[in-house]
DNA sequence: ATTATCTATAGATCTATAGATAATGC
DNA sequence: ATTATCTATAGATCTATAGATAATGC
């Protein structure tokens, strides 16, 4: 009985956990939750599908969990934004991050997106436990950084929504950017240089 | 036979396709293609699920034509931006246009971004046919107003991006904004303000 | 002894149709 | 005559379980 357990999990436990939920990620983000199932998530882990039951309670259980493993994960670039150092360069970095992680990452983005666009159904309680804290954590650290004149005036909550926005763009609306993008090698760069340059004029002092 | 034919609609079926759609809009925007069902449509409707059958040949062709029809809507804002006057305050005003249909039609923002977020399934040929070609006659607009030195260099791809990633985010993201706005009254207000000032800014000549 | 896996299938849900009936327009 | 609507249900799909069997660890 791997789940609800008090007992250690065995290798092959770990293991197969792992990818399930690697193959759940997969298949979850390309279809959204509704659209997956468990035939599709069983064949792309290359169990039987009622092995994958045995690891998981159901179909909601690999979903519930999946997320709440990737928060972590998903909200560690703004974690990383610290007191020290110049504002602008400390927000610029986080922007770099938040990009590289959505083309790393994008089956987590996407993930991400579809459970917030239905209105976060078996992820609310998360966002409040660990985004909600975090975001009022770095909003007050930016409003410090104005108060100080370190940076101009400005709203920190938007301004990390249009960062959220503008870099996980290029993962969750990958079709449309790589349709509008056809003849570019590396939209990647490019977008790098465009976030840079927006957001380095916007945060700069008068 | 209200489909495929050639005859004129009579009031009543172009009153109940309306309604039809609409409750569509509702259900699909809230659960995805997957996660709707024809109960839910024909439910919200107030009609039968056959009769619902009797007016659209199935659930994808409701889905698809719901996706056209809202196309026209969806892409006018940026019809609107014209050579004619200053650079800035042109692209200012598409910015203002598109966060205002962000807050109007939230629902068709969450259509789109649902059908995009699954690699648009059953719009791609829409996106190619009408978004493609006036994506590219506003990118090179803007490329003339930068070769004439009334806006400074950058990607006319990219910021293009950046305004409907910041702008459709509101909606979109509804879920997270309002949770992590809490204390706010008019977030819609607060929003215009951040990003006529961020994208003001960035437009500048230095 | 316990853990891991499979085949077969029950039970629920969902799209779509069959077939009959009511309402509407010449 | 044609258009519009309903009840009942077929057929497909999907989640989850029953029950048996194989593999693994003391």
């Amino acid at each position: 009985m791997p789940d609800g357990s008090t007992k250690k999990p065995s290798r092959i436990q770990r293991r197969n956990r792992r990818v399930i939920l690697d193959a759940a990620l997969d298949v979850f983000s390309r279809h959204g939750y509704r659209g997956a199932t468990l035939d599709q998530i069983a064949a792309e882990a290359g169990l039987s599908k009622p092995n994958i039951l045995y690891y998981f309670d159901g179909k909601e259980d690999i979903h519930v969990t999946l997320l709440s493993q990737l928060m972590d994960t998903w909200l560690d670039p703004l974690v990383e934004m610290k007191p020290d150092g110049d504002p602008v360069e400390e927000i610029l970095a986080y922007v770099r991050r938040k990009l590289d992680m959505a083309r790393e990452l994008p089956r987590e983005s996407r993930l991400f997106a579809g459970e917030i666009l239905q209105g976060a159904p078996r992820m609310r309680p998360e966002l409040e436990g660990h985004l909600k804290p975090l975001f009022d954590e770095k909003c007050a650290l930016i409003a410090t950084w104005i108060e100080q004149g370190r940076l101009p005036p400005l709203d920190p909550r938007h301004l990390i929504f249009s960062i959220w926005a503008t870099t996980q763009h290029y993962a969750d609306f990958e079709t449309q950017v790589s349709l509008l993008m056809d003849g570019e090698s590396d939209t990647h760069a490019s977008a790098a240089r465009h976030l840079e340059t927006m957001f380095r004029k916007f945060l700069s002092m008068p």
